[in-house]
RNA sequence: GGGCGUAUAGCUCAGCUGGGAGAGCACAUGCCUUACAAGCAUGGGGUCACAGGUUCGAGCCCUGUUACGCCCACCA
């Protein structure tokens, strides 16, 4: 007897060693092989600050299937794994934890001594998460890993910058940015969160300079009143036309401003009439410029008012607006309040509230750039999985507005400008220069932006910096462009759009084929997992509970794709549940192999190998073609991207047929003695296991892999081949069919067992007649018959061929063609039989009656389709047929 | 102000190019049947949100409505 499984399954007890053989065996290691396909997946590098949940499991898990489905099927597949510096988070977290140890804060340190800290942090911690990733089971190539500020990365931001510099797409300007006041730095728009909060409308009055009624105007925002340099009125707005060229007196303040004429003020909004704040409103800032309006900053970058503040210099912004409120409304000045809705921007760091501020950054004109990443998309070059995600994805392109790319941080990719403190000249190279290429000075007087890059800058790159670029390597060459990139829709604006301009910029074509989009993985209540409400869900909790493979296939098993998801651990349950059932088949298998030397020989399911030779029965051939099909339709559904749906096909096939079925059927040939029949019957069950794990493989690699090397095979299941038709489905069609009807007559005798409540030690003598006219063939009919009564040791029945050995029959269940008479007079509940068969009756003649109208209208027989027709036909007949046996028992049993 | 998603069994969700709806869990009944009680067998349970339309035929396509949710957006 070969070693055989232990009884229970625990993944516990093989998960790790498997992944660490697979680890060190080199099996996730991919290179280029010009006899192999290349496949690649571009992994989206989490955070060094992050800790892996289950949007990472989710993100990763379908990945891996793609990445160990493509590996069976022969290709070179790179599945290229990293980590992001996550420039604010990482510079956030690392300056709490010295303030908390030391009390410094990282101006206390200097950028150098900070810097060294944050290296040495992410040496230490950095590396948490892809520890984490591996009790997932992801094949990633971790020989390859990268971290996106690793000096390969670098090189490739440094070239990228200088060369869209070189180009005229990055330039430097004084313009409005979001400005975070906690996080101390500037954002682009998509790091800007917008939430909708309760506000006010306060109408002021500004008085006229002249002693006139002046102007009331609405602001959400009174502490930025310091800042007004003008009011500006629709020119069509009669209501202000005389007023345009005269002055009004900002209240209080004193100072006088300008009534100007601008279209930008809606007459229909507020009072029509707005104050202009050009240093701290994005629309304002514009009407400034247009009229050349000066721009006077009352809120610093620290939030605080500044100096134009008069004495509310140094107070919060927010308690700046109260008090002034206060003071306005003390002074007369406030007409009315309204409550209102205000739409207000958020850091998606810190969630502080944004400011608009001026200032001096540096910037990604995105026209050009934009122009041919819609076009990639409009082409079919780069493809959304849903489809609907294009539709995102073209939305935002074509609204994008310039990307502020700088970052008033340390820890990042530092901007590769050079400033020439003797003549004032600004130089972007990728080395540092030596002496100003202007005036000739030397490095003393040459200094470096003290900005760093945005995280997402460098992320952009990840598909190609990852594999050389900008060096020309064989990598590249090979792997590049990757094939598909899989991402939650929360970082399409992010990263997606960011990295298909990039790379048609920089390499001509878009980073990869298609763009897998998956939703987000919520709590039973369906509520976003979230820190604040600390309803997440650990991942590898769930793994030390219940395995990796039960994780994985409960979140692919889960959703559609690109739909939010629910964690329900219950269901998590019921996943490793089947593998336990795949556990304990095998164990089966197993178990019933005579000789170690066996299982070699039953491995035949290679390509190019065939079982038809051997003495097939039909449940053999029935499961060999089931398998098949199964296997083909997988195949399909994973080219198209249709994950949940191949899980559930693997599932129904391990489950229902194999277990529930075949494995029964085979029971009595394998306790019996035929040896050769046995020898047969093994060969099968291991050939079909083998295909079932190569199928499951991709889904649940560990316990595929465990059985596996149970099975004598040489080599492991990662690198073994993807089922490939033999022709079983076509050449064992008619097998196939009976097997399927002796299910349809296993069931009804199971049926009739239930519902005569017959215990299982009863025997019940059936019989079943075949009506020659009514199945497809007489041999089917009495085949399956046959098949049956092998199988009725099991069933607890005693087939007799003919009804006159049956003294009392009595029919029991109507199929297809067939009728199946049980003789257990007593146990059979007529009150019941009635009340069943009645209803039978009238559901019978409902179904013949709407066959019967479909089939009358000349409409549907003109214009379906003949098959169609004719398969309503059939059901027509047999419903007739059906009904015709109902309504003899009705009356056979009549007066029992 | 734009755009999108979801509504199917008590619960969580599948349902591919239109041909009378499925799974898991839950529930009911009976079973420790030598792979598995993390199991087996059987069963009950759905006006596919609503209203129209297209079609021989609609859960699926079109129009509208309702409810919930999401994304984008520089309305004083």
């Amino acid at each position: 007897m070969p070693k055989n499984l232990e009884k229970n399954y625990d993944p516990k007890s093989f998960e790790d060693r498997i992944y660490g053989e697979w680890e060190t065996g080199g099996y996730f290691h991919a290179e280029p092989d010009p006899a192999k396909k290349p496949f690649t997946i571009v992994m989206p590098p989490p955070n060094i600050t992050g800790q892996l949940h289950m949007g990472h499991a989710l993100d990763e898990t379908l990945q891996d299937v793609l990445t160990r489905w493509k590996r069976l099927q022969g290709y070179s597949a790179l599945w290229l794994p990293g980590t992001d510096h996550a420039s604010i988070a990482t510079e956030v977290r690392v300056s709490d934890e010295i303030l908390k140890s030391e009390g410094k804060t990282k101006d206390d340190l200097g950028r150098d001594e900070f810097l060294k800290r944050v290296w040495k942090w992410k040496e230490l911690y950095g590396d948490k998460i892809t520890e984490q990733q591996r009790r997932l089971g992801n094949s990633c190539d971790w020989q390859r890993a990268r971290f996106t500020m690793d000096e390969g990365c670098n090189k490739a931001v440094v070239a990228f910058f200088v060369r869209l510099y070189e180009k005229g797409y990055i330039y430097r300007g004084n313009r409005m940015i979001n400005w975070c006041p906690t996080c101390g730095t500037s954002l682009s728009d998509a790091e800007v969160e917008h939430e909708d909060l309760n506000g006010k409308y306060w109408y002021f009055r500004y008085p006229g300079a002249d002693g006139g009624a002046g102007i009331v105007v609405a602001t959400s925002r009174p502490e930025t009143m310091f800042g007004d340099t003008a009011i500006a009125v629709n020119p069509a707005d009669e209501r202000y036309t005389h007023l345009v060229g005269t002055k009004v007196v900002l209240p209080i303040v004193g100072r006088e401003i300008p009534v100007i004429a601008d279209p930008y003020p809606d007459p229909e909004k507020g009072t029509g009439a707005v104050k202009i704040t050009p240093a701290h409103d994005p629309n304002d800032f514009e009407v400034g410029e247009r009229h050349g309006l000066s721009r006077i900053v009352c809120i610093g970058f620290d939030a605080k008012m500044t100096v134009e503040a008069g004495k509310y210099e140094g107070l919060d912004r927010f308690d700046c607006r109260s008090a002034w409120v206060k003071e306005l409304d003390a002074g007369g000045y406030l007409v009315k309040t309204e409550d209102v809705v205000i739409p207000t921007g958020h850091c998606y760091r810190c969630d502080s509230v944004v400011e608009p501020m001026i200032s001096d950054q540096w910037f990604v004109a995105m026209e050009a750039l934009a122009a041919p990443a819609i076009e990639a998309a409009e082409r079919g070059e780069l493809k959304h999985i849903p489809a609907r995600f294009e539709k995102t994805y073209l939305h935002w392109l074509s609204e994008i507005r310039d990307w502020c790319i700088s970052r008033q941080l340390w820890w990042g990719h530092r901007i590769p400008a050079y400033y020439c403190d003797a003549c004032g000249e600004v130089i972007v190279s990728e080395e540092r220069p030596t002496v100003c290429p202007k005036c000739g000075v030397g490095t003393d007087k040459i200094w470096q932006d003290e900005d760093v890059l945005d995280t997402w800058f460098s992320s952009a790159l990840w598909p190609f910096s990852t594999l050389g670029w900008p060096e020309k390597t064989p990598d590249l060459d090979y792997f590049y462009p990757t094939n598909v990139l899989v991402t939650g829709y929360d970082i399409i604006f992010f990263w997606v759009v960011r990295m298909v301009f990039s790379a048609i910029e920089m390499t001509g074509v878009p980073p990869f084929e298609y763009v897998f989009v998956h939703g987000l993985v919520r709590d039973e209540q369906g509520r976003k997992m979230s820190k604040s409400l600390n309803n997440g869900v650990d991942p590898l909790e769930v793994i030390d509970a219940y395995g990796a493979d039960a994780l994985r296939f409960f979140l692919l098993n889960g959703s559609a794709a690109g739909n939010d998801m629910r964690f329900i651990l219950k269901n998590v349950e019921s996943t490793r549940n089947f593998a336990n059932k795949l556990w304990n088949a095998s164990r089966f298998v197993i178990m019933n192999l005579a000789e170690e030397g066996e299982k070699d020989e039953a491995d035949q399911n290679r390509p190019g190998l065939s079982l038809k030779s051997r003495a097939l029965t039909d449940e053999d051939k029935w499961i060999l073609a089931k398998t098949e099909q199964v296997a083909a339709e997988v195949t399909e559904n994973l080219e198209k991207f249709e994950l949940s749906v191949a899980t559930q096909k693997i599932y129904e096939l391990i489950r229902d047929e194999y277990c529930d079925w075949y494995i029964e059927f085979v029971k009595a040939r394998l306790y019996g003695t035929d040896e050769e029949a046995k020898n047969v019957c093994r060969t099968v069950l291991v050939s079909v296991l083998s295909d079932l794990l190569r199928l499951l493989h991709p889904f649940m690699p560990f316990i595929t892999e465990e059985i596996w090397s149970y099975l004598g095979k040489d080599g492991k299941l990662i690198e073994d081949v993807w089922p490939q038709p033999a022709g079983y489905v076509a050449e064992f069609a008619e097998a196939s069919e009976k097997i399927e009807t002796v299910k349809e007559i296993v069931r009804a005798v199971r049926n009739i067992r239930a519902e005569a409540n017959a215990t299982p030690s009863r025997r019940l003598p059936i019989i079943i007649l075949v009506d020659a006219d009514k199945v497809q063939s007489a041999t089917l009919g009495e085949d399956a018959a046959e098949h049956v009564k092998n199988l009725a040791g099991v069933l607890a029945v005693t087939v007799t061929a003919d009804r006159r050995e049956v003294p009392a029959e009595t029919v029991s269940a109507i199929l297809n063609g067939m009728i199946v008479y049980v003789s257990a007079d007593d146990l059979l509940d007529y009150a019941a039989e009635k009340e069943k068969l009645a209803k039978e009756k009238a559901r019978l003649e409902g179904e013949v009656n709407r066959l019967s109208g479909k089939l009358e209208n000349e409409g549907f027989t003109a214009k379906a389709p003949e098959a169609v027709v004719n398969a309503e036909r059939e059901k027509r007949a047999s419903a007739e047929e059906g009904l015709r046996k109902v309504i003899a028992r009705i009356a056979e049993i009549k007066d029992k």
